[in-house]
DNA sequence: ACTTCATTTGGTCTTTTTGCCAAATTACAA
DNA sequence: TTGTAATTTGGCAAAAAGACCAAATGAAGT
Protein backbone atom coordinates (compact mmCIF):
# COMPACT_ATOMS: atom_id res chain seq x y z
CA UNK A 1 0.00 0.00 0.00
CA UNK A 2 1.16 3.26 -0.88
CA UNK A 3 1.74 6.15 1.58
CA UNK A 4 -1.46 8.26 0.93
CA UNK A 5 -3.74 5.49 0.71
CA UNK A 6 -2.15 4.18 4.07
CA UNK A 7 -2.79 8.25 5.40
CA UNK A 8 -6.25 7.92 4.45
CA UNK A 9 -6.90 5.24 6.03
CA UNK A 10 -5.05 6.59 9.16
CA UNK A 11 -7.72 9.62 8.61
CA UNK A 12 -10.46 7.02 8.59
CA UNK A 13 -9.35 5.14 11.50
CA UNK A 14 -9.33 8.72 13.68
CA UNK A 15 -12.22 9.42 12.85
CA UNK A 16 -14.14 6.46 14.62
CA UNK A 17 -11.35 7.14 17.38
CA UNK A 18 -12.33 10.64 17.91
CA UNK A 19 -16.09 9.84 18.02
CA UNK A 20 -15.49 7.51 20.79
CA UNK A 21 -12.59 9.48 22.57
CA UNK A 22 -15.09 11.17 25.02
CA UNK A 23 -16.08 9.67 28.28
CA UNK A 24 -19.36 10.38 28.34
CA UNK A 25 -19.70 8.76 24.75
CA UNK A 26 -17.92 5.69 25.36
CA UNK A 27 -19.90 4.88 28.39
CA UNK A 28 -23.34 5.48 26.07
CA UNK A 29 -22.02 2.91 23.88
CA UNK A 30 -21.25 0.73 26.86
CA UNK A 31 -24.69 1.15 27.86
CA UNK A 32 -26.41 0.86 24.87
CA UNK A 33 -24.94 -2.43 23.92
CA UNK A 34 -26.67 -3.84 26.95
CA UNK A 35 -30.24 -2.64 25.50
CA UNK A 36 -31.67 0.28 23.47
CA UNK A 37 -32.37 3.03 25.25
CA UNK A 38 -34.23 6.34 24.96
CA UNK A 39 -32.08 10.24 24.91
CA UNK A 40 -34.49 10.77 28.62
CA UNK A 41 -32.82 7.66 29.69
CA UNK A 42 -29.39 7.98 28.72
CA UNK A 43 -29.60 11.79 30.17
CA UNK A 44 -30.39 10.42 33.41
CA UNK A 45 -27.74 7.92 33.49
CA UNK A 46 -24.66 10.01 32.29
CA UNK A 47 -25.87 12.58 33.80
CA UNK A 48 -25.52 15.80 32.13
CA UNK A 49 -27.52 18.21 30.42
CA UNK A 50 -30.17 16.67 27.70
CA UNK A 51 -28.74 18.93 24.88
CA UNK A 52 -25.12 17.84 25.65
CA UNK A 53 -26.37 14.38 25.31
CA UNK A 54 -28.37 14.74 22.46
CA UNK A 55 -25.53 16.21 20.78
CA UNK A 56 -23.13 13.58 21.69
CA UNK A 57 -25.53 11.03 20.20
CA UNK A 58 -25.71 12.71 16.89
CA UNK A 59 -21.95 12.71 16.54
CA UNK A 60 -22.15 9.14 16.90
CA UNK A 61 -25.04 8.93 14.61
CA UNK A 62 -23.22 10.76 12.20
CA UNK A 63 -20.46 8.07 12.43
CA UNK A 64 -22.57 5.22 11.84
CA UNK A 65 -22.04 4.02 14.93
CA UNK A 66 -25.36 4.23 16.31
CA UNK A 67 -28.89 4.27 15.21
CA UNK A 68 -32.02 5.60 16.27
CA UNK A 69 -35.87 5.14 15.74
CA UNK A 70 -38.65 7.25 16.86
CA UNK A 71 -41.36 5.45 19.24
CA UNK A 72 -44.47 7.88 20.13
CA UNK A 73 -42.63 11.22 21.71
CA UNK A 74 -39.37 9.53 22.29
CA UNK A 75 -36.33 8.59 20.52
CA UNK A 76 -34.78 5.53 21.12
CA UNK A 77 -30.96 4.93 19.89
CA UNK A 78 -29.47 1.51 19.64
CA UNK A 79 -25.40 0.10 18.42
CA UNK A 80 -25.91 0.05 14.57
CA UNK A 81 -23.02 -3.17 14.92
CA UNK A 82 -22.92 -4.47 18.30
CA UNK A 83 -19.48 -5.50 17.59
CA UNK A 84 -18.19 -2.21 18.29
CA UNK A 85 -18.26 -3.23 21.77
CA UNK A 86 -15.75 -5.74 21.04
CA UNK A 87 -13.47 -3.14 19.53
CA UNK A 88 -14.06 -1.58 23.02
CA UNK A 89 -13.39 -4.45 25.16
CA UNK A 90 -10.31 -5.02 22.71
CA UNK A 91 -8.82 -1.78 24.56
CA UNK A 92 -8.88 -3.73 27.82
CA UNK A 93 -8.01 -7.73 26.66
CA UNK A 94 -5.61 -6.35 24.04
CA UNK A 95 -3.59 -3.92 25.77
CA UNK A 96 -3.44 -5.27 28.89
CA UNK A 97 -3.60 -9.01 28.06
CA UNK A 98 -1.99 -9.93 31.49
CA UNK A 99 -3.45 -7.29 33.87
CA UNK A 100 -2.18 -9.36 37.56
CA UNK A 101 1.09 -10.65 35.61
CA UNK A 102 2.79 -7.29 35.94
CA UNK A 103 3.17 -7.43 32.27
CA UNK A 104 4.66 -3.92 30.47
CA UNK A 105 1.19 -3.52 29.13
CA UNK A 106 -0.89 -1.72 31.30
CA UNK A 107 -2.84 1.03 29.88
CA UNK A 108 -6.25 0.54 31.10
CA UNK A 109 -6.58 -0.28 34.59
CA UNK A 110 -9.76 -2.12 35.56
CA UNK B 1 -20.19 -2.89 38.52
CA UNK B 2 -21.65 0.00 39.60
CA UNK B 3 -22.18 3.10 37.88
CA UNK B 4 -19.39 5.43 39.21
CA UNK B 5 -16.81 2.90 38.47
CA UNK B 6 -18.41 2.18 34.85
CA UNK B 7 -17.67 6.21 34.33
CA UNK B 8 -14.47 5.95 35.68
CA UNK B 9 -13.36 3.02 33.20
CA UNK B 10 -14.91 5.11 30.26
CA UNK B 11 -12.69 7.60 31.44
CA UNK B 12 -9.68 5.50 31.14
CA UNK B 13 -10.65 4.07 27.68
CA UNK B 14 -11.09 6.97 26.36
CA UNK B 15 -7.67 8.90 27.42
CA UNK B 16 -6.19 6.00 25.26
CA UNK B 17 -8.85 6.48 22.73
CA UNK B 18 -8.02 10.47 22.48
CA UNK B 19 -4.13 9.88 22.13
CA UNK B 20 -4.90 7.65 19.05
CA UNK B 21 -8.08 10.19 17.84
CA UNK B 22 -5.50 11.62 15.20
CA UNK B 23 -4.76 11.00 11.81
CA UNK B 24 -0.57 11.47 12.17
CA UNK B 25 -0.75 9.87 15.19
CA UNK B 26 -2.56 6.87 14.75
CA UNK B 27 -0.08 6.69 11.19
CA UNK B 28 3.07 6.77 13.41
CA UNK B 29 2.02 4.34 15.54
CA UNK B 30 0.94 1.99 12.35
CA UNK B 31 4.83 2.92 11.02
CA UNK B 32 6.48 1.73 14.27
CA UNK B 33 4.23 -1.06 14.54
CA UNK B 34 6.81 -2.46 11.62
CA UNK B 35 9.98 -0.96 12.84
CA UNK B 36 11.03 1.58 15.46
CA UNK B 37 12.09 5.01 14.32
CA UNK B 38 13.66 8.04 14.89
CA UNK B 39 11.79 11.38 15.22
CA UNK B 40 13.49 12.86 12.06
CA UNK B 41 12.31 9.16 10.14
CA UNK B 42 8.83 9.74 11.48
CA UNK B 43 9.09 13.64 10.44
CA UNK B 44 9.95 12.70 6.62
CA UNK B 45 7.36 9.88 6.35
CA UNK B 46 4.13 12.21 8.04
CA UNK B 47 5.03 15.61 6.24
CA UNK B 48 4.26 17.93 8.96
CA UNK B 49 7.01 20.29 11.50
CA UNK B 50 9.25 18.27 13.43
CA UNK B 51 8.22 20.03 16.57
CA UNK B 52 4.89 19.04 15.90
CA UNK B 53 5.59 15.80 15.47
CA UNK B 54 7.99 15.66 18.58
CA UNK B 55 5.22 16.75 20.18
CA UNK B 56 2.42 13.99 18.75
CA UNK B 57 5.31 11.42 20.07
CA UNK B 58 5.43 12.71 23.72
CA UNK B 59 1.95 12.55 24.10
CA UNK B 60 1.86 9.03 22.94
CA UNK B 61 4.68 8.89 25.46
CA UNK B 62 2.98 9.89 28.12
CA UNK B 63 -0.16 7.43 27.32
CA UNK B 64 2.35 4.40 27.49
CA UNK B 65 1.76 3.61 24.56
CA UNK B 66 5.35 4.25 23.10
CA UNK B 67 8.36 4.30 24.47
CA UNK B 68 12.08 5.78 23.32
CA UNK B 69 15.56 5.19 23.39
CA UNK B 70 18.45 7.35 22.49
CA UNK B 71 21.38 6.22 20.34
CA UNK B 72 23.52 9.37 20.23
CA UNK B 73 21.87 12.35 18.85
CA UNK B 74 18.83 11.06 17.34
CA UNK B 75 15.99 9.45 19.17
CA UNK B 76 14.03 6.02 18.67
CA UNK B 77 10.58 5.38 19.30
CA UNK B 78 8.78 1.98 19.44
CA UNK B 79 5.54 0.69 20.66
CA UNK B 80 5.85 -0.25 24.24
CA UNK B 81 2.95 -2.85 23.39
CA UNK B 82 2.89 -4.23 19.72
CA UNK B 83 -0.59 -5.51 20.50
CA UNK B 84 -1.92 -2.00 20.23
CA UNK B 85 -2.07 -2.52 16.30
CA UNK B 86 -4.20 -5.24 16.79
CA UNK B 87 -6.49 -2.85 18.75
CA UNK B 88 -5.88 -0.35 15.81
CA UNK B 89 -6.58 -3.61 13.30
CA UNK B 90 -10.05 -4.51 15.36
CA UNK B 91 -11.31 -1.32 13.99
CA UNK B 92 -10.87 -2.73 10.69
CA UNK B 93 -11.54 -6.37 11.61
CA UNK B 94 -14.17 -5.71 13.56
CA UNK B 95 -16.40 -2.99 13.14
CA UNK B 96 -16.63 -4.00 9.53
CA UNK B 97 -16.52 -7.74 9.32
CA UNK B 98 -17.22 -8.53 5.91
CA UNK B 99 -16.41 -5.36 4.21
CA UNK B 100 -17.18 -7.15 0.57
CA UNK B 101 -20.67 -8.59 1.89
CA UNK B 102 -22.92 -5.59 2.23
CA UNK B 103 -23.42 -5.58 6.06
CA UNK B 104 -24.42 -3.17 8.36
CA UNK B 105 -21.10 -2.35 9.51
CA UNK B 106 -18.95 -0.08 7.25
CA UNK B 107 -17.36 2.08 9.43
CA UNK B 108 -13.93 2.30 7.66
CA UNK B 109 -13.67 1.71 4.15
CA UNK B 110 -10.25 0.43 3.20
C1' DA C 1 -56.09 24.60 18.05
C1' DC C 2 -53.67 24.33 22.63
C1' DT C 3 -50.68 21.86 25.98
C1' DT C 4 -47.36 19.03 27.32
C1' DC C 5 -43.48 16.04 27.08
C1' DA C 6 -39.16 14.53 24.56
C1' DT C 7 -35.69 15.81 21.67
C1' DT C 8 -33.00 18.72 18.58
C1' DT C 9 -30.93 23.02 17.08
C1' DG C 10 -28.86 27.64 17.40
C1' DG C 11 -26.02 30.64 19.74
C1' DT C 12 -22.40 31.78 22.72
C1' DC C 13 -18.71 31.14 25.86
C1' DT C 14 -14.92 28.46 27.61
C1' DT C 15 -11.52 24.95 27.25
C1' DT C 16 -8.64 21.97 24.67
C1' DT C 17 -6.09 20.76 20.76
C1' DT C 18 -3.03 21.79 16.81
C1' DG C 19 0.67 23.69 14.39
C1' DC C 20 4.35 26.49 13.62
C1' DC C 21 8.24 29.46 14.92
C1' DA C 22 12.04 30.46 17.63
C1' DA C 23 14.90 29.34 21.42
C1' DA C 24 16.89 25.76 24.37
C1' DT C 25 18.89 21.20 25.03
C1' DT C 26 21.66 16.98 24.05
C1' DA C 27 25.24 14.36 21.98
C1' DC C 28 29.01 14.03 19.22
C1' DA C 29 32.92 15.49 16.27
C1' DA C 30 36.48 18.64 14.86
C1' DT D 1 35.44 24.73 23.19
C1' DT D 2 33.16 25.45 19.07
C1' DG D 3 30.24 23.84 15.77
C1' DT D 4 26.61 21.05 13.99
C1' DA D 5 22.83 17.87 13.65
C1' DA D 6 18.68 15.93 16.16
C1' DT D 7 15.23 16.65 19.29
C1' DT D 8 12.53 19.01 22.76
C1' DT D 9 10.35 22.98 24.84
C1' DG D 10 7.98 27.52 25.30
C1' DG D 11 4.96 30.57 23.41
C1' DC D 12 1.37 32.09 20.73
C1' DA D 13 -2.50 32.20 17.34
C1' DA D 14 -5.95 29.52 14.91
C1' DA D 15 -9.16 25.79 14.91
C1' DA D 16 -11.92 22.39 17.05
C1' DA D 17 -14.54 20.46 20.81
C1' DG D 18 -17.51 20.76 24.81
C1' DA D 19 -21.22 22.59 27.76
C1' DC D 20 -25.05 25.15 28.77
C1' DC D 21 -29.17 28.11 27.94
C1' DA D 22 -32.93 29.31 25.25
C1' DA D 23 -35.72 28.72 21.36
C1' DA D 24 -37.58 25.50 17.84
C1' DT D 25 -39.46 21.12 16.38
C1' DG D 26 -42.13 16.70 16.63
C1' DA D 27 -45.70 13.76 18.42
C1' DA D 28 -49.39 12.82 21.21
C1' DG D 29 -53.43 13.79 24.11
C1' DT D 30 -57.32 17.24 25.48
Amino acid sequence: MNIEKEKDLASSRARIMKALAHPTRIFMVELLSRKEMSVGELTAAVGADVSTVSKHLSLLKQEKILSHTRDGKTVNYSLICPCILEFIHCLDEVISPDAGKGSSCSLVRK
